[in-house]
DNA sequence: ACCTGAACACCGTTCAAGT
DNA sequence: ACCTGAACACCGTTCAAGT
């Protein structure tokens, strides 16, 4: 067991090769998405395949730990979205909608990655999608409520929408559609 | 070479490897996606994977074969829709688009293959992925002429709103929300 | 003309041995 | 307490040797 996972500050050493393996991380799955070899990172980190994986057993591990920075990032701007009850709930859920699209885009593979987590008990990052998730709960009740969005439209229906949105974006080779795309499958939520 | 590329008959075992091959890669690719272990379809196909690159080059080249009747099926649909020039255009595309988004999702990982294929000349894909795209060019703008789909909206925005459908419908672990999801993101057309 | 299966490459994952 | 890197497993792909 490691230290991190056990509470006690970890070695200095082991500190500093974690914050290059996350760094490391990011530049590659930015260049070659979720399903980049973990040899690389390592390489690039400077230390051997063994330490990344005492670090994060597993890929989605890793992924939780990259991307736990805008998770809490979107959690804020879900709250302070659904603490301001004057806004246009329409607006508001679009808004939020757009937000969680551009996070999913992130990396290529990331939308899978996301919807699967929010399926799938069993991936690590099922918690986070969950959060993620429900955050759109309430902005979705009360666009529906305000009749500014489509009729029997749930929670989760917004969240596979916007990993639709994600997965699309991703996919698309000229970057100039990618707005255009988003804003056409969200869209669909319109009355 | 072989002789199914030269034109030449090909001999009996040949062709009777080439249809096992094709029948158990559906088997296998139906279970698993379309990134299932080629040795697996060869060893229930009772031949050595040696056989199955001879028959088959490349895991794309086997997944076009694999989809050539579906697509001949298809063409006929946009063609027979295209011909039907009194039927209402709105209904005439949404029927094309719900057909070939079925389609994408009868494999997963095949919406990926779909719109990757459209977007990459280089694909052994490309040709008919372009050919789909095309067939609802016609139908997407006899729809927008009558204003019964948004403005703005091009034959090759309708694929990729197509291929994120069955993107959908593929990560759902539900299949009762297949549908629903399908037409909630084609939805996006509306006007 | 076609098929076989061993050979090679690549990557994920583990773990005994080191510091 | 943490790191190294060899070892093993798995799969894609090629090709010399067979029929």
């Amino acid at each position: 067991m490691t230290a991190e996972s056990s509470g006690r500050p970890m070695r200095a050493d082991a500190r500093r090769n974690r914050a290059r393996l996350l760094a490391e991380a990011d530049t590659v799955l930015r260049e070659q998405g979720t399903g980049a070899p973990l040899e690389q990172i390592a390489r690039r980190a400077g230390v051997a395949v063994g330490t990344l994986y005492a670090h994060f057993p597993t890929r989605r591990a890793l992924l939780l730990e990259l991307l736990r920075e805008r998770h809490e990032a979107l959690f804020a701007l879900g709250d302070g979205l659904t603490a301001d009850a004057d806004a246009p709930p329409g607006e508001a859920l679009l808004r939020w909608a757009r937000a969680v699209a551009d996070h999913g885009a992130v990396y290529s593979g990331l939308s899978d990655e996301l919807l699967g987590g929010l399926e799938d008990p069993e991936s690590e990052l099922h918690e986070a999608c969950a959060r993620l998730s429900s955050a759109g709960t309430t902005l979705t009740e009360r666009a529906r409520a305000a009749g500014q969005i489509r009729a029997g439209v749930t929670a989760d229906d917004v969240f596979a929408l916007i990993s639709a949105a994600a997965w699309t974006r991703d996919r698309l080779s000229d970057p100039a559609r990618a707005d255009h795309m988003t804003n056409l499958v969200l869209s669909a939520l319109r009355p």
